[in-house]
DNA sequence: CAATTTTGTTTGTTATAACGAACTTGTCGC
DNA sequence: GCGACAAGTTCGTTATAACAAACAAAATTG
């Protein structure tokens, strides 16, 4: 191994620390937001404390099953438990000027995007118009991934893989959306609805 | 530990176990993917072939440093290399009949409970009507919870921690809703608003 | 304030992850 | 078929992850 290959060491090296690192402050964030002792962890958890301590500091390279433990135990996915981490404000309001619009291709679909930025890669939220005959077509979304749509007027139908259902008024449809999906206003009159999609795979467990 | 921890032991082992099978079956599939052999990608990652082998046959607990190396090798990102196997799809709908209602100790607020029974632990998603005068007051949620409240119709006004917010139609209010706040009507119209309460802790991140 | 409890860190031991070398199996060319 | 080489697996050794217990510091209680 010359220079270039130590110093591909090194970075790799870097990396992981830099990797194992921002898990012990996300491991130890998430603790004591749900205020948590790390004996009160270690026991949920099954890794011993004097490890949870080490992963705060960053003084161990954890095995995949030791992060997947406290990954189940703080009620997150492994994936989450490895992003990176931002602090919020107390108050947000976003106005109707401020609300982002998306149209369909045909113009007749109208949604007003009311979810979080902050959750956004994990849950979108929407308020759906559609009027009489409009087609909201989507793309697959990520693997695992589920649209909640709650109808509050009118009649939509929901396509995905082939399967077809009507949902009317009061009623609510949950579907995979991990492949392409269709919403289509087939009925006769405008019709609302509100749409949530959660994007995680950790919606499956 | 007794016979439920023991259960509790047997499931933290198998979810890890299967998790490092899924890690193992990626990084083979990537791994020819890319056409490499055990040597060329134990070179590219720096981890040993024999350990990469290991992986694959889902025979090792990998560390993260060990998990990061070869992710950066592959060119995925950790989380995609820990992604999960696909599930079956699914239309779930639920009438209007079966939506369950909640009112306000006044009587003038109306709660629709259209979230997902399965991520309530987590996501709940609400239909708000509130005639005028309408108060609703809920106690602290889990540490770290965030509420999002979208107006269709009306003005709200959102208290927190002695905080007061007032929210117009097209507008939306995120506010901490892990201490107790309050949302009234106290126009003089019936309003209506989709909230979303977010009770991880794992939406501070 | 002192005593007790809780919380996080340190320490010594055990189990195992990761390593490199040797071995086995599979492939290819002659 | 044989020899050479590539690819993957096994094996023995080393380093370290994970453990439980002991310890020190901080917090709580009366």
């Amino acid at each position: 191994m010359g220079v270039e290959g130590r110093e591909k060491q090194k970075l790799l090296e870097a990396g992981a620390q830099a990797l194992s690192g921002q898990l012990g402050q996300t491991v130890q964030r998430l603790r004591k937001a749900y205020n948590l002792s790390l004996s009160e962890l270690s026991q949920q958890s099954g890794v011993a404390k004097s490890i949870i301590s080490q992963i705060e500091r960053n003084e161990t390279n954890p095995t995949l099953a030791t992060i997947w433990r406290l990954a189940q135990a703080l009620d997150v996915s492994i994936e989450r438990v490895l992003q990176t981490a931002e602090d919020e404000p107390f108050l947000e309001k976003t106005s109707r000027t401020d609300t982002p619009i998306l149209l369909s291709d045909d113009g007749k679909c109208r949604l007003e995007i009311i979810g979080w930025i902050k959750t956004v890669d994990w849950l979108q939220c929407y308020e759906l118009s559609a009027d009489a005959g409009g087609v909201l077509a989507s793309e697959a979304h990520q693997r695992g991934s589920v649209e909640c749509l709650s109808v509050r007027a009118g009649v939509l139908e929901v396509e995905v893989a082939g399967v077809k259902e009507s949902v009317k008024a009061g009623e609510t449809l949950r579907y995979r959306c991990d492949r392409p999906h269709i919403i289509r206003n087939s009925g006769a009159l405008p019709a609302q609805a509100n749409m949530v999609c959660i994007l995680k795979a950790a919606v499956m467990e």
